[in-house]
DNA sequence: TGCTTGTATGCACTAATTAGCATATAATAT
DNA sequence: ATATTATATGCTAATTAGTGCATACAAGCA
């Protein structure tokens, strides 16, 4: 297949796209189980679509233990006016929505690497609590 | 469907990138017949291809007579950046055939208007020649 | 070695997309 | 009216793509 044909294909799927915003809003590398918990889809389907995204050249994977980080190949998107293009127009609600679950869930990174595999909604907050150590000032503490 | 995916699903078929193609590099409206000698593709398919990128908004059609001019909705493709990417990602050799064909088709306009419908290669060739009638500079005139 | 965990993949099923052909529509010309 | 021409569309078969589930693989740890 042409190569221009199969950017596009990969591209042209809901989830391919929520996973591209993940990459182009946050500017990071991620693993597969951080998308898992950010789009809360099943793993499988993870996998899967960003094999599709591989395939196409738009991203690449960098191996780190089990962990896999994936990242956007911003040299293949020529001359960034692709990527430029993808960062505005991947909004709305459920993009955003994609971005906050995110943005929770990079709170667990440690020296910016992933350490932890799935964590549902609730098990999330928990664990985000007990990571803030200097943060006395949360709600009901001293008034 | 989200808009962002169908704009991408319009994109991810060769037959409409080749379509888009034409578009943003001739810069030009062009109706059915001139895109169908363009990629000698059947009449039926260029239409329905070219319904489908409609559908999803890059393109828009305008009737005069029996004609139909197409052309790219510039301001759909936000900011411009996602037209620029094209007009440089969309070459090639299947890409570079169609404008060489397109250039030819479009010597038959008269006042930039498309005035015959169908014309396999032969006769285009026949007709181009017909058509120069200040080209006392052809090859072999006066030697 | 065996267990756990993060990630990938094979298979069956279903849904979506495309091609091909015939035919419809609609404007023009005779 | 009728014929012609430019374009659109309905239907079917064929291909392709996505989902769901189970399971495989591979690295780290007991």
């Amino acid at each position: 297949m042409m190569q221009q044909v199969s950017v596009f294909k990969a591209l042209a799927d809901e989830t391919r796209l929520r996973l591209v915003n993940l990459f182009v809003t946050s500017g990071k590398s991620l693993c597969v189980c951080e998308m898992v918990d950010a789009l809360r889809l099943p793993q499988y389907q993870i996998s899967k679509h960003l094999n599709i995204l591989k395939n196409s050249g738009l991203i690449s994977v960098q191996k780190s233990g089990t962990w896999a980080y994936h990242s956007i190949n911003r040299d293949i998107i020529q001359n960034e006016k692709l990527y430029s293009f993808l960062k505005e127009f991947l909004s709305g609600d459920v993009f955003d929505e994609d971005i906050k679950n995110l943005d929770m869930r990079l709170m667990l990174r440690e020296g910016d690497r992933c350490v932890v595999g799935f964590v549902d909604e609730k098990e999330l907050v928990q664990l985000i609590v007990k990571k803030q150590p200097k943060s006395k000032i949360s709600k009901g503490s001293t008034v």
